[in-house]
DNA sequence: TTGTAGGCGTTATCAA
DNA sequence: TTGATAACGCCTACAA
């Protein structure tokens, strides 16, 4: 500054007021130990190319030895990208979503991003919760497991200018991006499959439909696929519940002890229903699948080794989580939005179903 | 400032030379709108009780009003406190990880805390890139799956004077805090289980015990008990491979199929192994328990619930992430460190191991 | 290719 | 109880 006069600052003591210093090794101090720059290190680990080879060793060797490696708040603060995203998943004790975190976090690492992970529980309040959670830490795209969340979530996301994607549900007209699979056209396949066998009087065991878009329109494609046939459930052939085996067993308890007409084809909500009613249905003696076809869904690795084995439908969930991935990496170097990205879910037919003997 | 001539700041013209702004919503803002200073705002989130109610309410009205809410970078670049921790496990295709990851989350988000993930896919050297991607984000405190890590990662942790705590294992003498169980003792009471029914020859079908303390010491425990009654596992008997259905099939035909002294039971490192080695049995006719026992581990749900039921050892992962998380959020504040805690696996005798009729 | 310096959004120190 | 202001660690527009 040419000024002829000391300023202010400059008449102060040099020892500066009130220092904090946090004790850590930061990027200044191995600017001084190269003998260059604070810019010069940050291009050596934002900008490579734009360090001659030279420099940038001696960089790196001061780095080396003072043990340092770019902090990544000041890194956030900085340079306004946090490189972390978001996923959101009802809970990880459910395989089905856990692999798609396994799947994700695997493509987001690739590009040197932090999945950060949250677990709404099935409870819509606290999806609101997890999602300005994130927004608070920067992230830079988020996903979400279905579409039935308030739309209050979504509208946080696109007022943060947030790239989102909608996973393991697809559906033709949806108003997000998804990356998953037609529930209903799946199930309406499952019916159609039993249909086709002869069945006519049909049973479903499901999980709570309850803030649950995939199971809603698991219901759909089941009533869809009947309907096409002018068949229907009767309400008391329709249960919700928890998905676990205890449920099955449950329900095929209730539905056996039931008065009326017997089902002779159970829809299952999943494997783990979908064994309890094989369990149950050993123990009540009634032979599977001439009195009674199940189906499950996910082709857990026992579903073919149970006897009988069991027909069920498989999702390759780890491949959604990588799509759904490169879906957001794509939205953030700017390419053109795709709609979403539809992976089928493939029929495994196997012993538990079979021909109508009625 | 009390000087009469202006400062060189004052003299430039009021547009700064280069100004980024990001355009979102900060502290400031809501600041300016409520009449308070940048520091009352701040307060009003940290330290709520040194602002009076009427500034509070103020406060917390101009925020809603503009939808703001602070900044986890800037927070955690000027508290140095980054509410982050970290946990690194194998996978997460395995329900006894995901589960532990399940628990921890629930008792570290009750105080505020992200976890952030890091799988290593049992892999020793992405476990440390994981270990320092997670340093630069400056997390206050890390868990880990296991003690076999080279010291180094142990050493980073250290430097950095991260508290951190191992899981899953658990280990007398350890140099670390553990918060598990102790895989020895668990498979040595299986194996006295065995003996208690009279057997002598064994046959163990288990994990890779490259890199995996666990799996190492479960084999440590097998043949401590099976020394103290002078027994021995013989070499082709002990089977390495991963932890499938499929491997379990292979392992029981190809002890079946080779010469020598058939084993009367066989100890299985989990269920999947164990459910393989059933359904084997199953198909060339070998009578379980009778010709022989058969043991698995972790108790999945499907467990007690094929035939013959298998017996296997229960232990409560979600439990052991919950209290790693509470000796980690201790440690934080500033409380004794315990040396860790110790859960059990609780035997499950089922139909699946019976006496030795030999 | 390299250096200078201001700013990213918040908290913490000190003074009022 | 409240306000002014200097950090926190890094990036980046601009100048050299």
């Amino acid at each position: 500054m040419p000024d002829s006069f000391d300023t202010p600052d400059a008449a102060r003591p040099p020892i500066s007021r009130s220092r904090r210093n946090t004790g850590r090794t930061v990027l200044s101090d191995v600017a001084k130990l190269a003998g260059v720059s604070t810019a010069t290190v940050s291009r050596v680990y934002n900008e490579p190319d734009k360090v001659s080879a030279t420099v940038r060793e001696r960089v790196e060797h001061a780095a080396l030895a003072l043990n340092w490696f770019p902090n990544a708040a000041g890194r956030a603060l900085a340079s306004t990208r946090s490189h972390i995203a978001g996923f959101i998943i009802p809970t990880l004790d459910d395989q089905v979503f856990a692999s798609q975190v396994s799947g994700m976090q695997a493509a987001f690492a690739a590009r040197d991003i932090t999945l950060v992970l949250g677990c709404s529980n099935y409870d819509p309040a606290q999806a609101i919760v997890q999602v300005r959670a994130m927004l608070a830490r920067g992230v830079e795209a988020m996903a979400i497991v279905g579409e039935a969340h308030p739309a209050e979530l979504f509208a946080a996301l696109q007022l943060y200018r947030v790239p989102y994607a909608v996973t393991y549900a697809y559906r033709e007209g949806s108003q997000h991006h998804c990356i998953g699979f037609d529930n209903r056209a799946a199930y309406a396949e499952i019916t159609e499959h039993l249909i086709g066998l002869g069945h006519r009087s049909f049973a479903v065991c499901i999980q709570p439909t309850r803030d649950n878009d995939r199971v809603q329109a698991r219901i759909a494609g089941i009533r869809s696929a009947l309907e096409r046939h002018g068949l229907a459930v009767r309400p008391e052939h329709l249960l919700e519940g928890e998905s676990t085996i205890g449920f099955g067993r449950r329900c095929l308890r209730s539905i056996w002890q039931s008065l009326g007409e017997r089902p002779s084809a159970l829809i299952c909500g999943n494997d783990h229903i979908a064994f309890g009613v094989l369990r149950e249905a050993e123990e009540l003696g009634i032979e599977i699948p001439d009195e009674l076809s199940v189906t499950g869904f996910d082709d857990l690795a026992i579903a073919k080794e149970i006897r009988p084995a069991l027909t069920t439908m498989r999702v390759d969930t780890a491949e959604i989580g990588r799509l759904a991935a490169q879906h957001l990496l794509d939205a953030l170097d700017g390419k053109r939005p795709q709609h979403g990205h539809e992976v089928h879910a493939l029929l495994q037919v196997r012993q538990s179903t079979g021909p109508c003997l009625r």
